[in-house]
DNA sequence: AGCATCAGATGATATAGGTCAATTCCCTGT
DNA sequence: ACAGGGAATTGACCTATATCATCTGATGCT
């Protein structure tokens, strides 16, 4: 089980940027309030430290105010499984509703911040916020559309198209969020890149020199600048993707 | 959109030997009959009719009593990419939740009987009944969890694994509900199984072959026989995949 | 019944991406 | 500041699966 974390300075939901997020607009202030209550905030956490790990008891989800998070899953014959990819203002932890325990891994990628949506407590307070809890369905609805796009990127995409969907989905994101859309620090490994699109980290790497060479991007080890923005999502058909 | 669908006779969820999966079992049955007054059961339709559009406005989700659906998108490039495969006992229809559009097109594969459940009753439903609710998030939290399982399926295994965990899930979800786990007819197509999976028609028509010379599985068009499930399932070391 | 179409099987060949190996360059810890 | 190890890149080669083509036997339509 993992360690315990400094709370950070008191904070709410009420201040919080991302609450248009990962909270319901239509929820009453006073509703607000009780989830306030509920939420643990804060959780500052170091890279490469583990949210929860696969097997876990199931008890919160996660909002990330900062940072990033990997989730993963240990297949049968002991190989990671990058499973998600998760930036500022996103929920993850979901996987762990139906059996009550947590199948994949989480960890951060860098310094995080994340917060703790306490489970139990949020379901009795679903029961007198129907709000809440079908913003709740709506985020895992997206999860599950997000998955989808996923299996299709793997089962039909070349090498090319499936980085450059990842890049533009990032992009995307990070834009959501009001931040650069085409110059950021990816948050992950090319290993991570190449064991969450099905690809050797060789072809990762090859397939950003390429990209490169055509000054579609321009990278320097986790600094990367999209240059043709355009050209990428032509590259990338699936533009809608992941 | 869909023709309307004549009503098989009348029927109710209490009667229904699906209840147990479609339904949480700690419903009272005052809940029961509310909830009974929603769902429009029957729904009998042919093969290759479609259940709903991609596009379609998000209305119902749906159970299948008997037969079989599949779910898929055209992709940009207006290929089809088949993104999940519902046998009876099973609900589908969750892709449109977060947008209220659905995302997939749903059409049956055989001749089937679906139950719609109206999903702004249903919410509505939920509201004094959070039962209900958890347990359709248990629902797509497990529809999250199979995506996901297949994701790690199409990124790291081989035909042969990939086919391998096919037919166990299959074999598996069919047994959940009392029917042969070893004998039983494939309700989709080479085509289709293959599309799912990642792999060309004419792989998945080899791996068949291959199986059936290694005496792992008897298969006569779409009837097959599971001789060897244990190899089978070394196989597919993914065992608990899908 | 008979033809047309489609699903499936199998063979020959091509290729994208995997595997293995070597090199460079960060970053981390002491 | 330096050493060591891991991350990333690049090249050479190989293999699994795609592609293309042909054939057979179902299935469905008139």
């Amino acid at each position: 089980m993992r360690s315990p974390q400094l709370m950070i300075k008191p904070n709410n939901c009420h201040s919080c940027r991302m609450s248009a997020l990962c909270l319901p607009l239509a929820l009453h202030t006073s509703d607000l309030d009780k989830l306030d209550n509920v939420i643990q905030r804060g959780k500052p956490m170091q890279k490469n430290q583990s949210v929860f790990y696969a097997g876990d008891t199931f008890t919160s989800v996660y909002a990330i105010r900062s940072g990033a998070v990997k989730s993963y899953c240990i297949t049968d014959d002991g190989t990671e499984q990058v499973t998600g990819f998760y930036l500022p203002g996103e929920i993850f932890g979901w996987d762990g509703i139906a059996t009550s325990k947590h199948s994949n891994h989480a960890v951060t990628l860098e310094t995080s911040a994340l917060c703790e949506i306490p489970f139990a407590q949020f379901e009795r307070l679903g029961a007198t916020m129907p709000m809440l809890q079908q913003h709740f369905m709506r985020l895992m609805s997206k999860e599950i559309s997000t998955d989808q796009a996923l299996i299709t990127l793997l089962s039909k995409n070349s090498a090319e198209e499936r980085v450059a969907s990842l890049l533009l989905s990032l992009s995307k994101r990070l834009k959501s969020q009001q931040l650069s859309a085409t110059k950021f620090r990816l948050p992950m490994s090319r290993a991570d890149i190449g064991n969450y699109l099905g690809l050797t980290v060789e072809t990762v790497s090859r397939v950003f020199s390429r990209f490169q060479s055509f000054d579609l991007i321009y990278c320097e080890r986790k600094e990367i600048e999209i240059i043709n923005l355009q050209r990428l999502s032509s590259l990338a058909h699936n533009a809608e993707c992941l």
